[in-house]
This record gives C-alpha cells, sequence and structure tokens, in this order.
DNA sequence: GATGACCTGTGA
DNA sequence: TCACAGGTCATC
C-alpha cells in the first residue's frame, strides 16, 4: 500500500509531468471521496483555470500548490490510490491492492486544456482529495528524521515503540509495512514501551529509517523490503531463521522475529 | 493511547 | 461466503 515512497514517487510524477498546465475541468465523480466540507463544484470552481506550480510532500500526503493565489491541492493515496497523469501509473504495482484499471475506480481528476489529465484511481476508496490540507497535523517528514528528533518522541511514551513510528501526528510517513521493516533491520520489539529502549536501540532504530527508506527507495517501495516475502503466517525470519511471531500492535497486523527482536 | 468503522477487492 | 488487508478518523 502507498506509504512514503510510493507518495514521493507519485510527487514527481506530478512534479515532472502535470506542473504549469492549465487546468480546464475537474472531474469528481464521488463526493464521498472529497473531504473537508468541499463538494464537487468548489473543487471545480477553485480549480479550473488554474495551474499547479509545485508538487510537495509532506508524509504520505501530497500538495499541489496552485497559481494566483489558488488553493493547495491535497491528494492521500489511502491505501490502494495511485496517481496517473496522461495514462502514466507512478511506481510499481501495489501489494494488497488491486491493480487492474476499471474506470469506476477513477475517484478524481484534473483535465488538462491540451488534452492530457491528471486521475487518481483508488479501488478501495480510502484515499481523500481536500483543498488547502492541515500540513501541520503531520509530524516531522521521515526522510528527515534524525536521532535528535526520534530520541525525544521515543523517551516521551510509553505506547509500543511501533505505534510511535506509526503516529502521523509524530513522524508523518511511515506505514505498517515500513514500520514492521525498520523494527526487523533494527532488531527491536515492536511491542516494547518505547521509553524503554536504550540509547543504542534508539540510534538503530533512527538509523534503521533512514536505511530503510534509501534502500527500499532504491529498489522502488515498501513492498520491497527484506521482510516482507516472510511476511505471512508461518513466514520465517531471513536473517536467522527463526519462525516469526503474528501478533496485532497498536492495531495493525505485525510480524517480528522472537529471536533478533528483543 | 487503544479500538472499531470506513471501504472493497482478493483469496481461501 | 467470509476473513483479511490497511491509512485515517471518531469515539471511548
Amino acid at each position: 500500500m502507498p506509504e512514503i515512497l510510493e507518495a514521493e514517487v507519485a510527487r514527481c510524477l506530478i512534479e515532472a509531468a502535470a506542473l504549469d498546465r492549465p487546468i480546464q475541468d475537474v472531474h469528481a465523480p464521488d463526493p464521498w471521496f472529497l473531504k473537508g466540507g468541499c463538494t464537487p463544484a468548489a473543487v471545480r470552481e477553485a480549480l479550473v483555470g488554474r495551474r499547479c506550480t509545485r508538487a510537495r510532500r509532506r508524509g504520505k500526503l501530497l500538495c499541489c500548490d496552485t497559481d494566483r493565489g489558488g488553493p493547495t491541492l491535497g491528494l492521500h493515496l489511502g491505501m490502494s490510490g495511485r496517481v496517473i497523469v496522461d495514462g502514466t501509473a507512478a511506481g510499481d504495482p501495489l501489494r494488497y491492492a488491486p491493480n487492474g484499471e476499471d474506470p469506476a475506480w477513477v475517484r478524481f481528476g484534473l483535465r488538462f486544456a491540451d488534452g492530457g489529465h491528471l486521475v487518481l484511481r483508488d479501488p478501495r476508496r480510502l484515499g481523500a482529495v481536500r483543498l488547502d490540507p492541515d500540513e501541520d497535523r503531520l509530524g516531522i517528514d521521515a526522510f528527515s528524521l534524525r536521532l535528535g528528533d526520534l530520541r525525544p518522541l521515543l523517551r516521551a511514551s510509553r505506547a509500543p515503540v511501533k505505534a510511535v513510528l506509526l503516529d502521523q501526528s509524530r513522524i508523518a510517513g511511515l506505514g505498517n509495512l515500513l514500520v514492521d521493516e525498520v523494527l526487523f533491520r533494527a532488531g527491536v520489539d515492536p511491542a516494547r514501551p518505547a521509553r524503554t529502549l536504550d540509547p543504542a536501540e534508539q540510534r538503530r532504530v533512527a538509523r534503521a529509517v533512514s536505511d530503510t527508506l534509501r534502500i527500499l527507495g532504491r529498489r522502488g517501495g515498501s513492498h520491497t523490503g527484506d521482510h516482507i516475502e516472510a511476511r505471512r503466517p508461518g513466514g520465517r525470519c531471513p536473517r536467522d531463521g527463526a519462525e516469526l511471531v503474528r501478533r496485532t500492535i497498536a492495531g495493525r497486523t505485525t510480524y517480528a522475529c522472537p529471536v533478533h527482536q528483543r
């Protein structure tokens, strides 16, 4: 599913292919998909005639600024959303999500005056579009997370370390798969109360976040982790061969190695 | 901070 | 036919 890596790929696609093209029409066939109280008519009114000037990202949220004082268009991919510009989709096929092309899955689109279009396709309908999203509700972007940012977050919480890493208001961008991969690499049990991590473990987690984003980013997304293939009942740890333990932590399915994640 | 609802395609 | 996947939000 889309996490920060998929969002970044989508941002790059928008930046490369959708900026500075006048918006001629807005396609919003699914009012439910529009959040923050806006309607298809309001979005059309706000965007038609403008151009996107910049594509930014904070965590998993895509922000497209528009010209002449227009609103920022916020796009969220939910768990199955993909951005498509002129028929080209960003990134690899998604795991746990359909990858077909059913037109009914198009939840939102911009048609440009030149005839091209930007589309958000989301079979599961858990994505969202809104105008002027509140970006400050999100914490520090995971790409810029440093040990000095992470340490106080961990020290301040009795919740499982996994819950802290998943909390978008503290660290923006990490989803279920990336967090499991990070803790796998760091050798830390996801259920450990965050504040019980010692300085060496804090360092390993901070390092694992940046390593994981860099390495999986190069490989092509959050579904390319070392840990992912073992992510099934009976799966074995690729590091030491132990059978992974499946639990629910922070409300999410969690796989961890009972031998080296302590 | 934890839990369940939201939504729907997939695979058993 | 049904459990399950998961990001986010409302509610406890």
